[in-house]
DNA sequence: CGTAGCTTTGATGTAGGTCAAGAAATGTGG
DNA sequence: CCACATTTCTTGACCTACATCAAAGCTACG
């Protein structure tokens, strides 16, 4: 509704009436549920839609011929998820649940119809888009640059800054529902590796992933360390009055 | 103008009418050239513009603190770029020409002025941005899982199809302005690493790159080398009629 | 025609992969 | 609330793809 992760998102960038957020929350009608275990859509598929989480998280990835997959996006809830799959003839990625997931299905008329009636809409969907883009680039930048060590620690502090963006999590960290395979598979490392990084961000005293709980020990550290500069989320307060 | 390289990609996906058309010439007004070794705007900067270009080619990248760089895309006449950066309080990354390029400035409000009239032309743009992102998307893949063999010979494949959607390069190869830097800097090897893989494309009969040309000896070879597969590019034909 | 930037190659080093196996946690049915 | 199965985590030993360092041969163009 009024106050739904995704509004929420979107009016740190614009500030938005209350007639923008009605026509939000109309595109938040069609509630789905998703279970673990079972693709919300997959690749090759050609009528996909897109959805709104709302609560819980999912993953898009890629798999390859060999067997081995590249998860390509986390998305968290207030995230939109599977732009592409609607605007392509057929979906490129697949989208799986991590957890039990709740979202709104967007399909294309729905959201030419928002942007019609309402260009401040449009801009902030536009930016939000971009946004999403934005982290796309700095994964890249990890996995081409990056250490592993950098990588997980640089990965753990942007979904802190996204989730807190959504009022999920605080100061000292968050729920994580991730395995280390899954870590793994968007970092592009081995589950073992991960696991060996974990212990050493663990041992020199930044942060601890462990029982589903991120917690942070020394966060200015940790930025130093991974050097991480949060520009790239643009969560500076409404551009747009 | 009606067939510049844009208005070319942008009616591989929708059909576009004589008066889409000329807003899109519209956005080609303000014609502006750039030469190498200067960047077209920087990360950080909070006035940037984009830009579509027209001829020559130029890369975005991201400069780390330890002094290495991760190219975050490689763009080719018809490409947008910039998107982001407008959209963004500051831009997030760097935008540099790798030939002498020439393209026409877009602000902010040429895109919304654009948008507003003409609908079908919005879905265009969105297509585009959203094949830019599938694109990436491609390229985070490559860092992730794929050898630096399969990864270089990917990359000189999309081109391939990219370029050949406006119009460049031939069955045969293409002319790629490239150095082994920044194939580097792109595909997150060392120059040394990249000429070791180049040679070994070019001893397995799959494909030469030398003296700023690249050219195909065995493209299904290479495409089955590579796992190549173009549908993230969504070339099929216009979608739209 | 000189010099600066590319390309090529060899020798050596290392981050992170793979394989293997045991310990914790988590889930499921009774 | 327990027994058992399954997934996840953890650690050690070993290996390989790619990095780094170094140096020589090209190319281009001012």
């Amino acid at each position: 509704m009024l106050d739904s992760p995704f509004a929420r998102k979107l009016k740190a960038f614009v500030t938005l009436s209350d007639s923008d957020l009605n026509v939000v929350s109309t595109l938040d009608k069609r509630k789905r549920h998703f279970a673990p275990g079972r693709d919300m859509f997959h690749a090759g598929q050609t009528d996909a839609s897109a959805f709104i989480l709302a609560t819980g998280w999912a993953c898009g990835y890629i798999l390859l011929t060999d067997g081995t997959r590249q998860i390509t996006a986390i998305k968290v809830p207030g995230d939109f998820l599977g732009l592409r799959s609607i605007l392509f003839r057929t979906s490129d990625h697949n989208v799986e649940p991590i957890t039990p997931v709740e979202a709104s299905e967007v399909r294309i008329n729905d959201l030419f119809g928002a942007f019609a009636g309402t260009p401040r809409l449009a801009i902030a969907f536009l930016w939000a888009a971009s946004r999403d883009e934005a982290i796309l680039v700095e994964h890249l930048v990890g996995l081409g640059r990056r250490s592993a060590a950098q990588r997980v620690g640089h990965f753990l502090l942007e979904l802190a800054a996204r989730l807190k963006l959504v009022g999920l999590g605080d100061k000292t960290g968050y729920d994580c529902p991730m395995s280390q395979y899954l870590l793994a598979d968007t970092l592009g490392l081995s589950a073992v590796h991960v696991n060996r990084v974990l212990r050493e961000l663990r041992e020199a005293g930044y942060a601890t992933f462990q029982l589903g709980r991120v917690t942070f020990q020394d966060l200015p550290g940790l930025f130093a360390f991974c050097d991480f500069n949060a520009n790239y989320l643009d969560h500076d307060g409404p551009l747009l009055k």
